[in-house]
DNA sequence: CGGTCATAGTTAGGTAGCCTAACATTCAGG
DNA sequence: CCTGAATGTTAGGCTACCTAACTATGACCG
């Protein structure tokens, strides 16, 4: 303690982390396979799935641009999933909300990701599924921070 | 376990790590800003660093297409971070290797990487940052399983 | 009120990274 | 040799992102 110690301790792990925060990207990546939904298309649909929510707020939450999120959203409106209505209480603001078709779309979408992650999971023992879910609060924690 | 609780509990663990993924990726991303190396650029230098590879490795490693990856290896020959040269024992293959630039900018950006990661640490304790380490070989082990 | 500034989205145009298909070159086996 | 497999590169296209410029609405204030 006389130095940092703490400080290489937390380069090593921030090193680790990196690497499998990279891996992470390449194995959500190849979740996204086939004509299927994309992992931004389902975001975008479950944050609606609760209340119709902004083009902004959209945007936001999945950390792109207004415009690109206004790119998404025609195109998710196109393939009859959401739609877009301007917002009784701000006329400039547009209001994205789920259709039948696009809720059965993502929930069946969704468990079939759901499927195929748990199929991963059952090469885990109870331990290694216990530190998982231990772990996963805590990465998003540090998204938080960002 | 009359019928497989293990697979409600599996499918609900899989929804919570699907979720996180998506969120890591999004921290992978707000990573990568200014005008450093991508993280792929960075994956690339470092498995060159032990020695020199091959295109198709790579484009493996990478998970990526092997015209994807040439691609990309030109680029970082242009930057002059490696270079390319045919394999003396099969003049099919090409060799990526490591310039001493190369392994310089690697190294630097590699650190001021790792101290980023390290600041965002710095808001966990102790116990989280345990269980963080923990959990990242069992992350790995599920991208072997692909 | 009426003018000005901020806010919400869309449009336009450009870039980066990925893909498949088609192509050269080289190796390997009969 | 000659044919088929393996290794890269080239060509062309797609998608998702970006910034800049624009429209339209709201909000504040003299």
């Amino acid at each position: 303690m006389t130095d940092s110690p703490t400080g290489r301790q937390l380069l090593a792990l921030a090193q680790s982390f990196r690497t499998t925060l990279r891996h992470a990207v390449y194995l959500s990546r190849s979740m996204d396979g086939d004509g299927e939904l994309t992992t931004m298309q389902m975001s975008t649909l479950s944050m609606a799935a609760d209340e119709p929510l902004r083009v902004s707020r959209v945007a936001a939450n999945l950390g792109i641009r207004v415009p690109s999120a206004t790119e998404q959203i025609i195109k998710l409106e196109q393939a009859g999933l959401v739609s877009r209505q301007p917002d009784p209480t701000d006329s400039r603001a547009v209001l994205v909300q789920l259709t039948d078709k696009g809720r059965a779309a993502w929930e069946e979408a969704s468990l079939r990701r759901n499927e195929r992650v748990a199929a991963l999971l059952e090469h885990l023992d109870d331990d290694e599924r216990a530190t998982l879910a231990a772990a996963l609060p805590i990465i998003e924690k540090l998204n938080l921070t960002t």
